[in-house]
DNA sequence: GAATCAAATCAAAGCGCTTTGGATGCTTTA
DNA sequence: TAAAGCATCCAAAGCGCTTTGATTTGATTC
């Protein structure tokens, strides 16, 4: 049924080198005969072994994404589907595998160099960037090209990113309560040495002290973004004497929490109390239609994933000098969980 | 940096033979040369080139996860990223890649007879069986090993399986329901044609059966398992004269939904509406902690990973004749949504 | 002391592809 | 008519590994 390249020429009464090139589209073969070789290749079912034609071409045609993955932790990011999604759509167009591996967060050197020594990948897609991201450096080292999905705030040397403008988008979401009148307004933020929960503190404090208001840590947290983490969370602030009026959250997932614990305490949300969120638009887990459930920033994580492969795949293949960056704006969109501060 | 194999021996002043074969813990060298070698591996920070022991060996020691990409539905299946993650520790522990491939349904027969072609895998794990499904002839006709996540119905070969028991478990939610006193049990199902659908399907009507009870197909629903679509069936049927009094559904981003229409109608979840929904156990989405938030039908989907691909490992180097199958039990937590009919 | 054997090592072939560096005709040019 | 040029095609080397089928050495046997 399969094929090989030797059997295919063997049968076409044409050297391997012609047939290669036929398929390969060199111009040194005649028209007729690459009709042909295309023909019998088609109907023999050839398709060249991916292996042999890496070991050849030194190229794996294959990208490769590192999830991180953490003793402590052991959440899987919901968000990793839907950027699989966008970032193999763009695999697929190119002709391109995609292979994950795992790696434990306690010895990442080894496995980078590991994969690097493997050669099964011609790039990296890094997930999950914490604000100081030993990754980076390494994989410059190592010479293998890569594009974060994220930043690291602490980073000398450029490298190629695409993220979403997480400080203005906190930024805006904060400034939207301080206009509605909330003065303390509770952030339930992801893991704190990630970067991008890093960045949309930034935004929060940062709005808060343009408007005036102070900022109270016992109002912060950040935890690894589930939703009992968000109805914990929320049930705790509002049995507090003076509870927050409004809640800033990172993720859907956690929003829903905190709504729960909104419905639990007996409040209605949007009139006694604020939400907005971080909406990574899933495909499971659209913010409502025509009206949106939930005030929230909005920003495809799909698309982040498409143009992520997009530019690791330019990058393979043009080797740019200096690392090309896409930062995604976030549009705040209002749904029915904000309302004035109640007074 | 990174030396290969010639470069190894070379320093070593072995043979590329003997150098294989003492990392490869072949017998025949000498015990003091292989830690020797061994040494050196490690210092020259060696790694096989995996392509190459690919071709040499006809092994990829990767296997594949094909992912059904639908032009209908868009939707990427939130259950995948805690089923890989599973999986990948299987995978890791056995030295294997895993492989993503994207097949669009519409010429899946070309797809995967590329994927043997390519040989770039040693083993698919297929993902999200329909009621009919060719890839199961197709796969066993290609000789390649595979292990489905799920079932289908209508298969005249044996073939390699892990599933959860969907029949029995929505049995004994049904029939639980039927004891609190519901008469009128909507059923918010998957796509219909999906396998897990059907028999999810299938217990409901039975136990329904059992319990005397008549089915209404004004009741019954299968559609893509997003939260909006929880939301609008079960606000649509709350509006109805005769509404239900409970809700049996597929999945607990759904359920989350037809809770959010309970409380949009003013409704108690758990005195004025039950819900019971299967739960996959996903990482970021523990259905409470004491006391659960949705009583449920549950069953961790990461461990059916580990376990499909564990299975797989298995077949790949033991070849057995017959097909192994792994059925696993749901189990029926009781958490607070769950309530006697309200009279 | 020659023959046998086991242990340890090696040279070379082969996996399926690409690519370099010719060949082979046939047409064009002077 | 010989030289040059062009369009096609091919043989063979090489990618980095495993594995087959020797070969070498020292120990053991008779």
């Amino acid at each position: 049924m399969a094929v090989n390249l030797k059997q295919l020429s063997e049968h076409l009464k044409l050297s391997q080198t012609t047939v290669s090139r036929a398929l390969n589209g060199y111009p040194e073969v005649n028209e007729e005969t690459r009709k042909r070789v295309q023909a019998a290749a088609k109907a023999m079912n050839y398709s060249p072994n991916i292996r042999a034609k890496g070991l050849a071409t030194g190229r794996a045609m294959a990208i490769g994404h590192v999830i991180p993955v953490s003793n402590k932790h052991e959440m899987v990011n919901p968000v990793f589907g839907d950027f699989i999604a966008g970032a193999g759509e763009a695999y697929s167009q190119a002709g391109y595998e995609m292979v994950l591996t795992l790696v434990a967060d306690d010895n990442e050197e080894r496995a980078y160099r590991k994969i690097k020594a493997k050669g099964n990948v011609d790039g990296l897609i890094v997930h999950g960037p914490r604000m100081i991201e030993p990754r980076i450096p390494l994989l410059t080292d190592l010479e293998i090209p890569f594009v974060v999905h994220g930043r690291a705030s602490q980073a000398d040397t450029g490298y190629a990113w695409v993220d979403i403008n997480n400080k203005r988008a906190f930024q805006r979401a904060t400034a939207y309560l301080a206009d509605l009148g909330h003065r303390r307004i509770a952030l339930i933020n992801g893991l704190e040495d990630m970067d991008f929960a890093y960045r949309r503190r930034a935004g929060y404090t940062d709005a808060m002290a343009k408007a005036g208001l102070e900022v109270d840590p016992a109002l912060l947290f950040s935890e690894e973004m589930t939703e009992i983490y968000g109805y914990r969370t929320a049930q705790d602030l509002l049995a507090r004497d003076n509870p927050p009026t409004a809640f800033l959250v990172s993720s859907m997932i956690t929003a829903i929490g905190v709504r729960r614990a909104i419905d639990a305490a007996g409040l209605k949300m949007g009139r006694d109390v604020s939400i907005i969120t971080h909406d990574d638009d899933l495909s499971y887990l659209q913010n409502g239609d025509s009206v949106p459930i939930f005030t929230a920033t909005r920003s495809s994580v799909r698309e982040a994933g498409y143009l992520s492969a997009k530019m690791l795949l330019g990058m393979i293949d043009q080797k740019p000098e200096t690392p090309p960056t896409r930062m995604l704006e976030a549009e705040l969109i209002i749904g029915d969980s904000t309302g004035r501060a109640p007074s």
